[in-house]
DNA sequence: TATGAATGAGTCTTCATTCAT
DNA sequence: GATGAATGAAGACTCATTCAT
């Protein structure tokens, strides 16, 4: 499986430089440099940019899933909606260009219109967060899992445009935990 | 004032065309064409497309405030509360393309490293909607205010990529609403 | 014979994409998966591009003439003027986009220096061609042969650049009849 | 004019290149650099490949029928008829490559499905022909038009897939004159 | 025979911006 | 204030072809 690994070591490339740089300022061309192959050997791979940033991203956003899942493991319903919380709030906090990322390839499926690739992962994020609200015993745990989405992208442009100013991380985790709570 | 007249005809075509298309799907050839001068002249008002795009945009968010400052006139402290997320979500809901063009301007700032540009109307806008808060009796208006800004943004966010589908406007108008009082 | 049964199929699934679209817009990846096999396997078949394409266009020819002789048996002269025209005429008119192909392989094989790939056909065609006219008591029929090729090739180019509307097929035909007859 | 002076310059180094090489191995660059201006001035001239070489045939065929005007002034019908004959075979043998040029450009817009670019061009074409046959005399005037269209381009494209050996151009020349008078 | 990963050279095109007039 | 010619730097993507397996 020559192919798989060469396909990883892309996609660990391109996370790498989608996190140091915008999106439009990352080009293909370097992408491949990293990977240690050529431009025509990356569209091999991937027909497109875009098609590789989706990658990039979802595998990212399935890691953080898996990851949080594994983390209930054996938690109170209290600990457990902590946790959501807390992991929501690293993904906004741990990588600040990540979360820029979030949003260019937000941007850039609106622009391409493939808002529908992100059907799928809505689908799969709202299940498994409804559900850990549910169990935390949250009213309304779908509506409440929609919010904290959409919280925790809001959060996070107004955390990069304010360069960090605006709010602090630690008060408004608060803050959401006690909506979701409500 | 012939200049002033040019310079806003220049700021309604732009207007026009980033509710049209996407930030980057607009030239500033195009936007010259449709106010009626050359490039050159439009970069004689504008140094700059996104100079130009932020005057477009601050413009847009000046009057939202503005008006909604005049439709508080008189009212009760609840129905002060209740048109704030009125007005909140029309921003969403009146034209989707438009929350797009925030969302991209929002980008460009990044990558332009432009980001103070948004500190001036944060202030006015957290000063405006925390007092409105406060007299709605809430608690902690700066917060609410802050949470208010991002639950917005990020639910317009995905309201766009969803198509729509993902929540009925009114249900989360009324949950805001509540978390607003709370 | 796996081989030939598998060269066989390249050369039809080629065909059908050539008469759908320009030679440059058919990859030869497109070809390959039409004739179920991979970019390797084709290329192991055909050493080139231009090869395939040509093995592809000399097989129809080599049908047409074939195609023509028989049709020819036991006609009178004027009979046989007369098939040979129509046949010519057919060429053209069954399917535009394979003249089309047919002018994209001679301009291939000029930008590639293999105009003596069209040698041996050039003296196949003129040989049978010119026998026919000959038989049908034409005047210097050598000349009216290359002047027949000539004329069907030009008047498919023009037929095609016009969309059809520069001529009546039907006219032409009997003009030319005329010209051969001369 | 110091538009119309470089436009001039553009189309006249490109049309060296298209007489020297293949359409498709003259690149953009190249003719920028030749006509002394960067890649992005000549796009600004002409929005793409296809258009320039449509502006420098066109250029060259309404130049041709032009000169073909002019030199038939107060000749007699039968002198006409020759000068019109001459003049088309110099189209094909003056310079090989260039009929190789036409034929490039006939595909191209076939390719590009701009097939409509013709149509004006071929009025003017059939217009000014068929008058001069008519002058000679020459029976269905319109229809040897077309004739004379497609056996020149015919005859370009067998002369030049066989270098030049496929028939001496006098020979030629006298049977279409022959054909044209008939 | 066949696979498919990899190459590498090449192409058109876009566009914000500058500047001489 | 305005024009439009010119720049230059970049960028995504294509594809025939080769080659190790």
């Amino acid at each position: 499986m020559k192919g798989e690994e060469t396909r990883r070591r892309i996609v660990e490339s391109a996370l790498e430089l989608f996190s140091e740089k915008s999106y439009h300022d990352v080009s293909m061309e370097e992408i491949a440099k990293k990977a240690g192959l050529s431009k025509g050997g990356l569209f091999h791979h991937f027909p497109s940019k875009y098609d590789l940033a989706r990658t990039v991203l979802f595998t990212l956003l399935d890691e953080w899933l898996e990851n949080l899942t594994a983390r209930l493991e054996g938690l109170s319903g209290r600990e457990k909606l902590e946790t959501l919380v807390d992991a929501a709030f690293e993904l906004i906090t741990t990588s600040p260009k990540l979360s820029r990322f979030f949003l260019e390839l937000y941007e850039e499926s609106l622009r391409l219109n493939k808002t529908a690739d992100w059907d799928e992962f809505y689908g799969r994020y709202l299940g498994s967060v409804s559900s850990i609200l549910r169990d935390a015993g949250a009213r309304d745990p779908e509506k409440k899992a929609l919010l904290l989405g959409a919280l925790v992208d809001g959060l996070a442009l107004h955390h990069l445009l304010s360069g960090g100013k605006l709010f602090e991380v630690e008060d408004m985790k608060e803050e959401v935990l006690r909506i979701m709570e409500g």
